[in-house]
DNA sequence: CCCCGGGATTTTGTATGCTGCGGGCAATCG
DNA sequence: CGATTGCCCGCAGCATACAAAATCCCGGGG
């Protein structure tokens, strides 16, 4: 039935929402420091430089603004979130419940072929690790984290911790490279402990995993002087 | 130097957004049902019972679809969620994880001021049950867990667990009548660890609690029969 | 009797105009 | 010379207008 059209019949003819494109394109704007934190975002500018009108701009600023990523003073408009260290710790702590319980939900869960997608993940991060490319490691994180999420088969966990996720990214930075190889290490635990099925060890290797990562986060911005907002991070490197 | 007229020095109350008004407004008509789940909500229709224009309902349903209540396909609308048992249930998941966490920090954060707070919360809510005042046994319940988690002192985890809350709040419907004597016994053990300032016992208190909650509430849809959509929430009695 | 097309209607998506508030600047007064 | 005040400009918030898409209804044909 929903073949009308003697074409190919593939629902893409439908193009994204202006607001959905404008979204990802602001979002890509912060995330890659084009942006910087605390610096306000004019509707009208923004809608220039995307080349449409401020109505799609409007709707992906409220967007934005649910996410975290920028905040929005009435009457005043937005401003791209400057994040403070206490706050990337609290979003920290819930990753690790998070991604905690995601772990173990995903050892009751995942098959043979989920396991082995795990493992292909980890030998690409170790790849990336020994070349010492650091965009390529930090997407095999993400890749790890979100498959793990995934095979928890709990939905809404995946949203969240989406959600979460991303900010840590942003937070994140150059903790990644630091950390680099005992990351893997740990990954590889937590791989193992899915692939036995066994929810507690499970839970408990990304448990470890993800406070250690947050024990590093705090170390790395305590060295960086006291109260290192984002500023601090794109003085560093990029993401 | 603040004071600059003899007052009080009360900053002059801005009128709310409007679209924070909508928001809240169309919330409201979803919880108490005035809405029921599935039906599709015209812009239109929604702007004229408000009395405003369309611009800050649409940016009012945004932020409902940001927050679960309402779905929104492209080209075609909003419409109110319609929860599913799986979701329910994978919502649940959620929220015991998050609140068991709150718990266990608050245990380690809370003041003597704070545990008579959650005390009289507790009188409160036993009173309650003991005059079979439903509306008031939620009201009690929602502020316990409220209070709980903004002792945990992690923002993060307030603003995610008030949303999940306000979801299982409404996915609960009746639940709580029939749960009432219990549940307020397993809040009186969480006090009670809470006081002690014991994390572990406090936590283990907080997953048995939502733990529990969570059973009841899978039997409470089984017996309704099958895949009991929210609809079947409204047909017994009010939230 | 059921299925299929076509046009009218409804509804979303996008653009633009208008109003009021806030901030910056300069002229004026003490 | 410094503080205050009035003015101007820019931007957010809201409303309205227009265009495109989907749905619905109706009539015709198999």
């Amino acid at each position: 039935m929903p073949e009308s059209t003697g074409t190919t019949a593939r629902r893409i003819s439908r193009p994204v929402p202006l607001r959905e494109s404008a979204h990802n394109a602001i979002l890509d704007m912060i995330v890659s420091g084009e942006l910087q934190p605390g610096q306000h975002l004019v509707e009208n500018e923004l809608a220039v430089a995307l080349g449409v009108s401020r109505q799609p701009v409007r709707e992906a600023l409220q967007w934005l603004k649910n996410d975290g990523w920028v905040d929005l003073r009435p009457g005043q408009g937005a401003f791209v979130h400057s994040p403070t260290v206490e706050e990337a710790d609290q979003l920290l702590v819930v990753r690790g419940v998070l991604e905690t319980e995601s772990a173990r939900l995903a050892a009751g869960n995942a098959t043979a072929e989920d396991v082995e997608e795990l493992r292909a993940i980890c030998r690409r991060g170790l790849a990336a690790v020994e070349a010492d490319d650091v965009p390529a490691m930090i997407a095999a994180n993400a890749d790890l984290h979100a498959a793990v999420t995934r095979m928890s088969g709990n939905d809404v966990l995946v949203d969240l911790v989406a959600q979460v996720d991303r900010r840590v990214s942003w937070y994140h930075g150059s903790v990644a490279r630091r950390r680099g190889g005992r990351s893997w290490a740990e990954h590889a635990d937590l791989v193992e402990a899915i692939a036995a099925g066994d929810p507690t060890r499970s839970a408990a290797a990304m448990r470890q995993h993800t406070e250690l990562t947050r024990r590093s986060y705090l170390e790395h911005s305590a060295e960086r002087g006291g109260a290192a907002t984002a500023a601090g991070l794109r003085s560093d490197e990029a993401i």
